[in-house]
DNA sequence: TTAGGGTTAG
């Protein structure tokens, strides 16, 4: 935008020749409009002296280059000065004030303006309604909306996907969703993107590609957001297709889109995919979330080479690239090296977060430190103002459950300041099922199924347990119980990438199209363990079999076929990189062991709680999950 | 003058 007219500036006036009114209002205006902020605020200092005012227009552009610098002090100068000697500025230049204020984080100011503002449009409304959205004033949204219908202003497509940012409520969000409907505005693409973010945080899925796949015309926009609905909700696979239809349609990705893509790949752990992606991710190399999301990605894939190598080459780095490269290490059994990090991160100045110290007690956990894993869980508080979550907890009796101390580890749930959930019960069942206490163990499987009476890994657990003990009635009574309550064990199902294409196991299904060849490779190789020693371990059969029988059982556990297939298939220097929907059990655990000595291959599978590393007969874990 | 999409644990 041109200023209006051009006049002789005001440094070239003196005393003898003051500027005129007018010529002054002209410089004012200029300086404005071509962004000079001094020369601007010099000739404000000059037009408050001389009682003399520019209009809105003016003072909102100036506004912009307040913003545009982060001026706080000039931005409140403007403000004495528009609001003087009783001059009052019209609901325009208020709501530029008011949204002025809440950009500057200021939301108190900008409210003290909407109050005694005497006359509120729907701009005045919609800045309130979408300050409060941000500030995560979700009721206020609301109540904002419904005041602003009461007082006779019609919301306009900005009021409504603002207000939806403040809708986490299904019920709500539907409520509004009908009225949007009804007053036609749902074709605006902006208050659609807004309906499927608001049903995918409420975690309707459904719902979010209803409104998506209503759209005749699609933005890119959109298409991130309904990527990123799925990625965020645990759907890679919808993810990821999403993304090829996005392609198809002519749209490139940019850096949402990447992020969501990567964190795709991440839960699927789809390493190669992730490689590709990362190209992609080069020419943003400065963006600090999709950095954090490619760190993620190379961690949640076991490749610990790539994500040193990324974090080390970030330029800027926050408290979540510190996080994910700590739980990271941790994760994959790099304990001391995760212990190193946070007390770099410490050195550094960036002061951890409540995720942060969930991966550094990780890490103590892991690698059974119970005096260091106590000292920061008591200095959490002290140092960083932490109070310790259910999270914080879990690794605390992880830890003192992998040490033995299983008195001192149920002494802690009972002392949680929050209540114990089934996540907290589970720890402590784990570390039951290690030291074979077969009472605690009862106990925590009791108090999973109060709170979680459907938890088919939790009958599991309990029946493996009495399984080691040879309790082969209450095996049975388990059993029992499952059928009664209708609880059925989602079968072991692996996942594998080999060519880009991803290959499922499920346990007694036969439909991959080499499975033959697999099943032969895999009997020889059983084979060949048992001529080294390999003995398979019964104890982890749900079902009481006798025999032969259970040991073919646990010979077809999806991760056995799946470790098989990346041996068949991919070249002898890549990881053989596996996904669980299930914990592993103790047989494949050996299993894989032996394999990785035996074949001289890396093997890593990744279950949903715990990262496996197996080389050279060990296992990052240290035998404990 | 007001509006939409992305990252860490569990």
């Amino acid at each position: 935008m041109k200023p209006p007219c051009r006049h002789p500036s005001l440094h070239t006036s003196n005393a003898k020749n003051p500027p005129s009114s007018s010529s002054l209002l002209d410089d004012f205006t200029r300086h404005c409009y071509e962004r000079d902020l001094p020369r601007a605020m010099k000739a404000l200092h000059l037009m408050q002296r001389h009682q003399l005012w520019a209009d809105s227009i003016t003072y909102s552009e100036l506004i912009k280059c307040c913003l545009a610098r982060n001026a706080v002090g000039e931005a409140k100068q403007v403000h004495e000065h528009v609001f003087s000697n009783g001059y009052e500025p019209k609901t325009f230049l208020v709501n530029v004030f008011m949204n002025m204020y809440v950009r500057f984080g200021m939301l108190k100011v900008a409210e003290k303006l909407f109050d005694q503002m005497p006359e509120r449009n729907v701009v005045s409304w919609t800045t309130m309604i979408s300050a409060y959205a941000s500030a995560k004033l979700r009721d206020k949204a609301l109540e904002y909306l419904i005041l602003m219908l009461r007082d006779g202003v019609r919301p306009n497509m900005f009021t409504y996907s603002s207000v939806l940012r403040a809708c986490d409520d299904l019920w709500k969000l539907k409520q509004l969703h009908c009225i949007i409907m009804k007053v036609g505005l749902e074709s605006d693409v902006f208050v659609r993107s807004a309906l499927i973010d608001s049903y995918s945080k409420g975690g309707d899925l459904q719902g979010a590609l209803v409104v998506f796949n209503e759209m005749v015309t699609k933005d890119f926009v959109v298409w991130n957001s309904i990527i990123g609905a799925f990625a965020q909700n645990s759907e890679g696979d919808e993810a990821l297709n999403l993304y090829k239809n996005m392609k198809r349609a002519g749209f490139f990705a940019d850096q949402s889109t990447l992020t969501s893509v990567l964190r795709a790949c991440t839960a699927l752990a789809l390493l190669e995919l992730g490689r590709q992606v990362h190209v992609h991710v080069l020419k943003y190399d400065r963006d600090l979330i999709l950095n954090n999301a490619l760190l993620d990605m190379y961690c949640k894939c076991g490749s610990l080479e790539d994500a040193t190598l990324i974090f080390g080459r970030m330029g800027e780095r926050d408290v979540i690239s510190w996080s994910t490269m700590i739980a990271g290490l941790a994760q994959n059994g790099r304990s001391r090296e995760a212990m190193d990090l946070f007390e770099q991160m410490k050195l550094s100045g960036m002061t951890p977060n409540y995720i942060t110290m969930v991966g550094v007690l990780f890490a103590c956990s892991h690698a059974g430190l119970v005096e260091e894993g106590w000292n920061y869980f008591q200095s959490m508080k002290e140092d960083f103002g932490i109070n310790p979550g259910r999270e914080h907890y879990g690794c605390m009796i992880d830890l003192l459950g992998r040490a033995g101390k299983l008195d001192e580890a149920l002494n802690l749930v009972k002392e949680m300041d929050c209540e114990p959930d089934a996540v907290t019960w589970r720890a402590l069942l784990g570390a039951s099922r290690v030291h074979r206490n077969v009472e605690l163990a009862q106990y925590a499987a009791e108090q999973i199924l109060k709170l979680d009476p459907q938890d088919a890994g939790t009958y599991t657990l309990l029946s493996n347990i009495y399984a080691n003990n040879q309790r082969w009635d209450d095996v049975r009574e388990i059993r029992r119980s499952m059928k009664v309550k209708g609880v059925t064990k989602e079968p072991g199902c692996s996942w594998i990438e080999v060519d880009k294409k991803i290959h499922a196991f499920i346990l007694g299904d036969e439909s991959h199209p080499q499975i033959d060849e697999i099943y032969r490779h895999l009997n020889e190789l059983v084979l060949r363990l048992v001529a080294m020693g390999y003995v398979p371990d019964t104890n982890f059969v749900l079902q009481d079999l006798e025999g032969e029988q259970r040991e073919d059982s646990l010979r077809h556990h999806s991760e056995k076929l799946a470790v098989v297939y990346g041996i068949m298939s991919l070249p002898r220097e890549k990881p053989i990189m596996i996904r669980k929907n299930l914990r592993i059990c103790g047989d494949c655990h050996i299993f894989a062991k032996l394999v990785a000595k035996m074949e001289g291959r890396r093997i890593i599978i990744r279950d949903p709680i715990r990262y496996h590393h197996f080389e050279n007969g060990e296992c990052s874990c240290g035998d404990y999950w």
